[in-house]
DNA sequence: CTTCTGACA
DNA sequence: TGTCAGCA
């Protein structure tokens, strides 16, 4: 399953990567700033933007309209990570437990 | 490509 | 406060 390394791995710049999501390149540096999400770097120093991070910007987008402020958008993003971490978490442990017996 | 600065709603 | 334009 090479997908889920597809995913951290495909690389836009931020020139395209802000026409992709429809902002411009100073508000992904902004987001980047205020911790709303890391994109990678290359020796260079230029950004690099996985398709997780173009998720995330979009995300983002969903939650400027709904009037979030960036801090706010940014604990959203934190509490949607880890709800997804445990959300994982649960179903190892659903499926660790021996289906037949439940407690 | 990068950071920084200022103007606008 | 977030967005955008221009500069170095």
């Amino acid at each position: 399953m090479g997908q889920a390394e597809d995913r951290g791995r495909g690389v836009y710049a931020i020139s395209v990567a802000a026409e992709l999501v429809g902002t411009g390149q100073q508000n992904l540096r902004l987001y980047e700033r205020r911790g709303l999400l890391e994109p990678g770097r290359t020796l260079g120093g230029t950004r690099q933007y996985s398709e997780d991070d173009l998720v995330t910007l979009r995300r983002i987008g969903e939650l400027l309209d709904l009037g979030l402020n960036l801090a706010g958008i940014r604990m959203v993003l934190l509490l949607e990570a880890d709800n997804r971490r445990l959300e994982g978490e649960l179903k190892a442990a659903s499926a660790s437990r021996s289906p037949v017996r439940r407690e």
